[in-house]
DNA sequence: TCTGGGGTCCTAGGACCC
DNA sequence: TCTGGGGTCCTAGGACCC
């Protein structure tokens, strides 16, 4: 056996226009076509197809300065149905698992998968078959990039995207100084437009050029985290695969909404129904949180009316994920902050220091607590079974005119029975 | 008129202790 | 009159990611 056997081979794999390959799965007049989705609140384009790259249709552009173009191009347009990319997220992973049970899911549409098992010469051919086996299963096309390090795996990753076959490994090359050199600094993993400008203020303006940067120097001037990605740039491994799913340590629920809120009472509801949302979630993962942070804000961006913006943390005696003391603690904190004669635009709740609920209990613990565990139980199986808020509190309302906008929604829900595409039997 | 949401990690600096 | 130094722990805010 031969030494490069065991040397780390580690793939990404990542979607391609992720949003827009999930709405087109359902929607084939849409393939060839122009395409974007937008964030929550039709706010920002957040997914664009190539057509819609080209053109020049920017990521993370606010939907209403690019309408224009939008409508002249006849640009496809949909509102983000995260319960739709959730779910054919996890069929993609599930068929990626199938390669190696070594995997660590990034986020929605990107995975790092452990290839050190198979040869040097073998890797790209895995690769496609990967990458093949993904479109036949699941309809999602994808870009894979092949490195020895999670850092060099992005780069390959960069330049596959770019690329007709969708795969690039790096394994093997003997020197990639020259593949490096066309990285711009920004487009490197972990390095953000603060970094990048002081990067360029020192001469630093590719990827090449970083990672022949001395190691002092980078730990000197910046941190150990920029240290980090020039190490990996060198091929030496510093950021682990971290494959087992560890719990999260916050939850945060928070929206922007459909209209302007300036009544305390709707202010209320509004917080009232994010905390319900976020004690469901922690519940559905065995959590319990302590701290509970609850934020409002005006628009930043219009400053016309006044910014206002103030957040108040309440720390909990006992951790609970308990709907009831949730919803009672946030409001209390919107009470300390909430001030008349604003034009509110986002609100939110966050839940933090959070640890696992079973072994939560405590000297305290009696009866009355297991009886409220129970309710919560079959809130939580009724709204699973019904639909969200189906089982909800009062104090969250039930007008909700400051919902976030979603006027593109493609209602297509692969969990629910009568939003299953129809096919029409002649 | 209209500008998303949800995470993680690191670090500087304050509080506190001896 | 003269008011140390070193260590730990915690938190807010910043930077990054998708």
């Amino acid at each position: 056996m031969s030494y490069t056997q065991y040397t780390r081979k580690i793939a990404l794999i990542d979607c391609n226009s992720f949003y827009v390959s999930c709405e087109r799965l359902f929607n084939p007049k849409i393939r060839k076509k122009p395409v974007v989705v937008l964030s929550n609140n039709d706010g920002c384009i957040i997914s664009r197809s190539n057509e819609a790259k080209a053109l020049g249709i920017k990521m993370g552009e606010p939907y209403f300065k690019e309408k224009d173009v939008i409508i002249k191009n006849n640009v496809q347009v949909f509102s983000s149905n995260y319960s739709l990319y959730g779910d054919i997220s996890r069929r993609v992973m599930r068929t990626l698992k199938r390669f190696n049970s070594d995997i660590e899911i990034y986020s929605i549409d990107e995975a790092f998968l452990d290839l050190s098992n198979f040869s040097d010469n073998e890797v790209q051919n895995i690769g496609h078959e990967i990458r093949s086996i993904v479109l036949k299963w699941t309809g999602i096309p994808t870009s894979i990039g092949i490195a020895k390090t999670k850092t060099l795996s992005k780069v390959a990753n960069h330049i596959a995207k770019k690329k007709q076959s969708g795969v690039v490994s790096l394994i093997g090359i003997k020197n990639i100084d020259s593949i490096l050199e066309k990285v711009k600094i920004n487009d490197v993993w972990g390095v953000g437009k603060q970094i990048t400008k002081f990067y360029q203020q020192n001469g630093i303006y590719n990827a090449k050029q970083l990672k022949n940067k001395s190691n002092t120097w980078i730990k000197k001037s910046s941190n150990v985290l920029s240290s980090r990605t020039a190490m990996e740039l060198k091929g030496i491994p510093c950021i682990n695969l971290e494959t087992t799913n560890s719990k999260r340590k916050s939850c945060v629920v928070s929206r922007s909404f459909g209209q302007r809120v300036e009544n305390f009472q709707e202010l209320k509801e509004a917080i009232a129904g994010y905390s319900l949302n976020a004690s469901e979630k922690i519940r559905s993962e065995y959590l319990v949180t302590k701290s509970i942070t609850v934020f409002i804000r005006t628009s930043p961006f219009q400053n016309n009316y006044g910014f206002y913006s103030n957040s108040k943390t309440i720390d909990l005696p006992i951790a609970t994920n308990n709907s009831i003391e949730i919803v009672k603690a946030s409001l209390n904190a919107l009470e300390a902050i909430f001030k008349n004669g604003y034009r509110y635009q986002k609100a939110g709740v966050i839940l933090s220091h959070l640890s696992d609920s079973i072994n939560s209990k405590n000297l305290f613990s009696s009866e009355r607590d297991e009886k409220i565990n129970n309710l919560m139980k079959s809130i939580d199986s009724t709204n699973y079974k019904y639909g969200r808020s189906t089982l909800s509190l009062a104090s969250a309302g039930v007008h909700k005119r400051w919902k976030s906008r979603r006027q593109h929604y493609s209602k297509i829900d692969t969990a629910d029975f009568y939003s299953l595409p129809k096919i029409k039997v002649i």
